[in-house]
DNA sequence: ACTAAAATTTAGATTAATCTAAATTTTAGT
DNA sequence: ACTAAAATTTAGATTAATCTAAATTTTAGT
């Protein structure tokens, strides 16, 4: 007599992506665990479901858990996260170089196309758009492996005044900062010279294309370079 | 004082896209009501989980539903139905005209591709792939309105024999009917001369490309030719 | 017209993901 | 070292989608 005994191999589920991939992100800073209202805040839900959602991670072995002190992915959920980031950037190289979709466009519709579930179609569309290493806002797409290296790139916020740099990315990816960047002509590849740091405020002058113009601290703080 | 009173403008969710799209699908054969067992079919599920679902539907305004006698997609259920056919059919002609898939291999992507909901994504795709009119198994895609018509074909079954004929659609979209398509030549597109109809079993010999092939009746039904 | 079989619905339960409110643990300032 | 505040977890409930088993309605063959 044989007797099956099914290990309930579960699916990960789309909401257990959208939490790895949170949690990734925020690990990402520091060294530290990450901690359950980052997450909250993140997932836009609330701490108690978290914690619910934790503990579900956790046994299925995406996750290290030390009950109220945080969490950490472990090599598995490292790679669940990395390979839905890869999916999303070239979704969005995709929407951006083949259909039109401007660099403030592509964050929403890239947050649903990066959980379709086919390793054909994602290698495809890598060799379809000849194997892009940056997306449309400088960040780096990992290869099929997981690997990928970031450039070597500084905040506008801790440039050095009279050197020169590119823009070669940019750490807030919201609607509002792009257009912001597109209304005053920084995009990435644009060279700015750093001309003058306000010591009240920490406003920035710098010069580009033939004009100056002065960004905010919050602007420098969100926008990365890199020396030429 | 002000009194918000919210209507809950609930959202449609992905599996009531499923149910609406199946009885899409099952309403066209015929001119009866859509019943519970053949959605149950359809969507690999229960009986009494379709029961659940068609109030649901129903209340929502997709379907028309009469107690014990089935259900008739109202004209906003046919429109979302025909939305969702839009952008599984274009994804199809997506897959495999720029990402190399084979005909038996999109369908299964496509489900999923199909939900995405983005009007700029899917217009741009359809320009970005010229406007296509059918997918890659013949069937019509419905434009931004809603509007298609279907060729005048018929079933390989009920040709007359003697006459010729271009291949133009497939009923059957499994993979295995697909793949003995490809193995014995036939394509869409594809010219057929048909020689002969076997009495006892009515299967057909038919000609092509220089040879000639005896196909079953199973396969005569579900291919679509049309005169030419 | 009757009735057994088939089709459908109802009742009550389950799972995943969420919530509020209460309970517990940790942190940070003295 | 103590303790109030902050962070986290637990307990119990809710919603969407599903299920099984029982009840109800329709259908089809005499």
């Amino acid at each position: 007599m044989f007797i099956f005994v099914v290990h309930s191999i579960k699916m990960i589920t789309l909401t257990e992506e959208n939490y790895i991939k949170a949690i990734y992100h925020l690990g990402k800073q520091g060294l530290e665990m990450v901690n359950t209202n980052a997450i909250a805040r993140a997932m836009k839900t609330k701490a108690s479901s978290v914690t619910d959602m934790i503990k579900k991670l956790s046994e299925k072995g995406y996750i290290d858990y030390k009950k109220y002190h945080g969490v950490n992915l472990t090599r598995n959920g490292r790679s669940v996260a990395i390979n839905i980031i890869r999916k999303h950037r070239l979704w969005e190289v995709f929407l951006v170089e083949k259909l039109n979709f401007t660099w403030d466009e592509v964050h929403e519709v890239a947050e649903h196309l990066e959980h379709i579930r086919s390793e054909k179609l994602i290698d495809e569309l890598d060799a379809f758009l000849e194997f892009p290493k940056y997306d449309p806002h400088g960040d780096p797409i990992p290869d099929k492996q997981g690997n990928f290296k970031s450039i070597n790139k500084i905040l506008l916020s801790q440039a050095v005044i009279g050197k020169s740099y590119k823009c070669v990315g940019v750490k807030d990816t919201s609607s509002v900062f792009l257009k912001y960047l597109d209304g005053n002509s920084i995009a990435l590849g644009t060279i700015v010279d750093i001309i003058y740091r306000e010591p009240y405020d920490s406003s920035i002058k710098i010069g580009l294309n033939n004009t100056t113009i002065l960004v905010s601290l919050n602007v420098a703080k969100n926008l990365f370079i890199k020396e030429v």
